[in-house]
DNA sequence: ATGATTTTGTGACATATATCAAATGAAATC
DNA sequence: GATTTCATTTGATATATGTCACAAAATCAT
């Protein structure tokens, strides 16, 4: 198997341990992808059968608001990106896109969500990847309701520092759901 | 089976036909509880074994930041009541509290959830509510990046307007990221 | 390298919302 | 039903953040 494949598994395997036929059963439906940046994997609207794992890269995840973009998460090494609605053969309501050139494994979700019914490992496994996500999404509501922006500005520095050297400010401003001219202006102090 | 337990395991097993004897096993973790109204069910910074699923009544959601709360969501009938820490054996990060006398459903997840690693329709059933959970999420943060309050205040009024007439202002307006009297002014229009 | 494009920073001003204080209204308790 | 408690509204003022305009800096493409 490789080696990349092995790491994804891995990162949502936990106590689980996964048998051969299981894990050759996953990459089956997995493959890896050098796109470049600006890329856009999954567009706002429409139906797309893949999630992605981050092997090397960013990513960011917006949707139009009366014509400007809303960030609502980054993704970068090791990071789950795709949408919850398409995993419900929904329409996404976020576009999906490359801010950095960027390796990922592409995950058919098409083909593999229909086997967490047949086999019980991945059924656990996909259960693993959606708990992280809305641990993720929990976080993020907890920090989003702090009052004042310097603060969630600070938080964010300390906890995901990497962000602020490979993001550009305008998506992390508008992440925070602050204009960027308020950011340039917390970060003089 | 008790009739509440059904609605409760009809309302996550979706196109799944559990097998009587999951369902069976389902109902030995399950009680159902009539408390009143200002009941805490779960508090902050403390580990608790159980999640709730809401048969009549009004629940709430809190934080105290800087010793005030702020209201995360709510809960009306039909809705699943819990802290995705606790279901990972962590203190909870929220207070969760009746908002009306109520008659819940106890899911003892200490003992349902092993069971997920050796029954499949459990496993199954487990992801659906956290799926669900994960939507519910989503959803709260897609609109909560919304600038203007008084779209905010629109929405939920549109998409949830038993919770204006069940739930306190007070409490909406802190899950609104504002004050009370700002909403009392929002809505004086 | 050079010019073009994108990103970030700064200033002046407008506006939404917070804060503090008090009055009114509604609900719970005795 | 009267009294207490809690929830909501209204007013005056302060503050944080948005908006618009433009300059500076960094990055990208040729």
């Amino acid at each position: 198997m490789d080696i990349l494949y092995q790491r994804f598994i891995d990162h949502y395997s936990g106590s689980q341990q996964l048998t051969d036929h299981t894990k050759a059963e996953i990459c089956n439906h997995l493959s890896i992808l050098h796109l470049n940046k600006k890329h856009v994997l999954i567009k706002e609207n429409q139906q797309h059968d893949f999630a992605y794992f981050v092997i090397k890269g960013a990513v960011r995840s917006y949707f139009l608001k009366d014509g400007i973009e809303v960030n609502t998460w980054f993704a970068l090494e090791n990071d789950m990106v795709g949408s919850l609605q398409n995993f419900n053969d929904k329409p996404s309501k976020e576009t999906i896109e490359l801010v950095e050139n960027s390796t990922l494994i592409s995950i058919n979700l098409k083909k593999l969500k229909p086997l967490m019914f047949s086999n019980i490992q991945i059924s656990n496994f996909i259960n693993a990847v959606i708990e992280e996500y809305a641990l993720f999404l929990e976080e993020k509501i907890y920090f989003s309701q702090m009052m004042h922006s310097i603060d969630k500005y600070l938080i964010l520095l300390d906890k995901e520092p990497q962000l602020f050297q490979r993001i550009p400010l305008t998506y992390i401003a508008s992440f925070l759901g602050i204009t960027r001219e308020t950011l340039s202006r917390l970060r003089a102090k």
